[in-house]
DNA sequence: GACTCTGTTGCCCCTTGTGACAATGCCCAG
DNA sequence: CTGGGCATTGTCACAAGGGGCAACAGAGTC
């Protein structure tokens, strides 16, 4: 079941590609935006909708790769497939690298391009429901005044109340303040749960001293 | 400064191409371990060493990528670099996809392989690096009893001594003795530093109920 | 100037977690 | 059969966290 929501952006200095594919993608069910230039995909404002990028290599301008790298530091969601006519290994190795979704040649089988536009939705899915749940989280964090984001940082390390207190020149009392308002902001009922958005923060080090007394490690390990 | 105990594993059938990059290698400190299959590299013990594997794509028997598919399987480390004289696009993709290291076309710039193989032995002390860290963690868990383990997963969700006493139709005192020999077997001295192993190793589930209260996302954002 | 937010702190009390000392019962391996 | 590991539980004393109530000070705002 494709999102007929998503939309397809096309990017290819080639009209009558786009024509052409802009009739495939729309038969599909997909909303399609085209662009004649990178400039023109980046003067646009690529909205927050779920979709992906189909970008040609060759342009005049900007070229397909360029425009990637460009993309990827205005922080762009959208999965990138490329589509090139006489593309070579190490370009396509590059862009992979970067992080494009796939790499297809001229002319691309139908089916084919379906299919990699399915992934690349699903990709986005995920994506950006990582992104959803890793906003919900920083927005949380973000609601801390500097002093409680500071006790937070030792709460999570594992610092008791009367360290912190020391730590940070005050009295204990003040910490378990502080303590309860940053349990409250971040919505947690307990310790380990604040550990755990910290962590998947990335707020906590990995070592505490030069023995990491507990050693990181990537996820799903 | 290139790690002179590195061995660079050679998988390719043609002999002139293993003498012509054996010779390249040893004349730049590599160890050079050659094949002439990639069923000959399966049958060799491909050592818990620095390292990693140049594969041709086009062999007879299992194929480059095939290799590297088994090897993947069999949960190599080696950061796996392709060599082909007649790659072609989809190949590439696939295989870097897949996770290689890169996909070089032969003839290779001898400097461009001597770059490619530093990438490919610097990923490997990381990955290497992140494998003995997780290898510590693990370890540690490893040691806790079924009970302990259970009463370990509760802790690290939050729940009260009395709540996993009751989960677990046990006593209080019996949860605070089994939390005991958790903080010990796991050499930690907080409930932070417990969590934190807990969430490294994919312990701590990313929702508690339908409302995730802690939502995962991937580190380092 | 009054108000709000932030950071402070004290006192008090209750709940929880920690640790030491001690003991019982079960099951498995030598 | 016996020692060791594992699971259990008790009591006691103490440390640490949690939270209500109250209050004060400085900064910035309306």
């Amino acid at each position: 079941m494709t999102d007929t929501s998503a939309v397809i952006h096309v990017v290819d200095d080639d009209a009558s590609f786009r024509t052409a594919i802009s009739r495939v993608l729309s038969a599909s069910g997909f909303q399609v935006a085209l662009y004649e230039s990178a400039q023109q995909l980046l003067d646009a404002p690529p909205a927050a909708k779920a979709g992906c990028i189909l970008l040609d290599v060759e342009m005049s301008g900007l070229s397909g790769p360029q425009l990637q790298d460009r993309l990827t530091e205005l922080g762009n969601r959208l999965p990138i497939i490329f589509l090139t006519g006489h593309g070579d290994i190490p370009t396509s190795v590059r862009t992979i690298k970067a992080g494009a979704q796939d790499f297809l040649t001229k002319p691309v089988p139908r089916l084919q391009l379906l299919d990699t536009i399915k992934c690349a939705l699903d990709r986005y899915e995920k994506l950006h429901a990582q992104d959803l749940r890793a906003d919900a989280l920083r927005s949380r964090v973000a609601r801390l005044t500097p002093r409680e984001r500071k006790v937070f940082e030792l709460v999570v390390r594992g610092r008791l109340n009367k360290q912190i207190a020391h730590e940070l020149g005050a009295s204990e009392r003040t910490i378990k303040a502080h303590r309860h308002k940053v349990m409250e902001k971040c919505e947690v009922k307990s310790l380990a749960e604040l550990v755990i958005i910290a962590e998947r923060m990335g707020i906590v080090p990995t070592s505490e001293h030069g023995d990491p007394a507990v050693p990181k490690m990537k996820a799903g390990e």
